[in-house]
DNA sequence: CGCGACTTTGACAGATGTCAAGGCTTGTGG
DNA sequence: CCACAAGCCTTGACATCTGTCAAAGTCGCG
């Protein structure tokens, strides 16, 4: 397996690792696991509702989204997923897609069959429960979003999506200015916090104007992430990237 | 342990066995559950955010909104549990809460301590399974609630949200009519669709007007359910309630 | 250089929120 | 059994936010 085909499942072990214990060889297995390359262009829509999968997708470059619609077609991106993470790992236990998948530009994954990863899920316990938990963090994500779509104003919803993305490409430092890639279009940014992309347009010459953040040409410019944060009302805590479910599954 | 006492884990194993197979020494182990009973009263706020729990609460009879809040106290319901339904299996692996529990009526539940959960999910990898598919499902459930209050007009949004309860409910049957328990007032079922209170009153009258049905009482009464699933927008597919999951799951 | 996709803006429309008052239920105590 | 209080529901008038439609500007790729 060449270098290319490596560097995504450590960056997914990576993830695992600060979530969850696992000893070197259960380490090894994950490293191990087989993965088929696919690329899709961009808005290409790769999983469709009610489809049957047999294999979960990891993503190497790009970005994805899982989306719903209402009966005029019109789109609610219900979660995003970047480099390193596992887009459909909960297909594993429901293989039935209960939402679509699109690609948001142009998306390298590796497709992990189903059956590999049950395979040592069952064969090392810590694996399945390292698994179980990161379904459980999608699903504090998922929960996030309701209250954003459902109870936040126009800027705080982008500015709290804005805040999310920036801790999960670990990209908040010391500094309270700093880059990150936002791969996707205004179209797109509006599907994910329940807007028009009008209204999105309008909403972020407002946030550039308070200086808080700039987006241009696929990439997000923090100005002020203290200001950032407190627009978007951000509380990292249902992220768990503070390792705090690592202490406590190693106290337990 | 009485009957009053079983009764809750039988109605878990059924949900349960709707989704996974589980052999007599599994299902054994699942009602051999130990749970201690609390009652909270209405609006009894009892996990708060970030609080740490060592037990997960099956409810006995009421019902139990998991929520976030934004700045200014405003309440968004991200999860809505009745009798049957274990409200916070998630946190066996995620002990410390990304969000509040309120009873939303006079609710009982079955405090069941995590170390048994993860005990018999150690000891039986198909119960470890059946957990880890409750809590994929659980997150279905969620997605759809992002489209619901992101996508979708009032009536529909309220619709939607009865039709999954009627599903829940297990109500549907082959009447078009027909009733279900709500035992929320209009305040948290707007906080369950991101909406205000005045406005989900105006929104149960319409659809009073429309004979789809009516809420009073405290008892939702469905006057046309294929009305109320085309104002809704319903597929109840993503509840994973017609066997299908398992059936896969039998193939694989 | 030119086309297509994406972004930006203005004017106007429509949905939902806010505020405030009154009516109805329900449960409790006399 | 009645009266009262508290919480819940209902309604109207008005305010605000977000959506719609349409046009022009900009960027990126062939």
């Amino acid at each position: 397996m060449s270098f290319l085909d490596t560097t995504p499942f450590q960056l997914f072990l990576t993830k695992l690792l600060s979530r969850s214990e696992l000893s070197r060889e259960e380490q090894a297995e994950i490293l191990g696991l087989p993965g088929h390359p696919a690329q899709y262009e961009t808005s290409r829509d790769f999983v469709k509702l009610g489809e049957r999968v047999d294999h979960s997708c990891l993503v190497v470059e790009g970005m994805v989204g899982r989306f719903g619609q209402n009966q005029e077609g019109g789109r609610q991106i219900t979660a995003v997923h970047v480099a390193g993470d596992m887009v459909d790992l909960h297909s594993v236990m429901m293989p039935e897609a209960a939402s679509a998948l699109q690609a948001l530009t142009v998306t390298t994954v590796l497709r992990v069959p189903h059956e590999a990863l049950r395979r040592i899920a069952y064969a090392h316990p810590a694996i399945g429960e390292a698994l179980w938990r990161e379904c459980v963090v999608d699903a504090a994500v998922l929960s996030e979003w309701v209250v954003n779509v459902g109870r936040r104003t126009a800027q705080a919803r982008i500015a709290h999506l804005m805040c999310e993305l920036a801790c999960r490409y670990d990209a908040v430092g010391e500094s309270d200015q700093f880059d990150f890639p936002f791969l996707a279009t205004q179209n797109h940014l509006a599907d994910m916090v329940g807007l028009t992309s009008v209204h999105v347009n309008r909403t972020l010459k407002e946030l550039r104007e308070k200086g808080a953040m700039i987006l241009n040409r696929r990439v997000a410019n923090v100005i002020s992430w203290s200001k950032l944060v407190q627009i978007g009302q951000f509380d990292p805590n249902y992220l768990q990237m503070d390792g705090s479910a690592l202490r406590e599954s190693k106290a337990a």
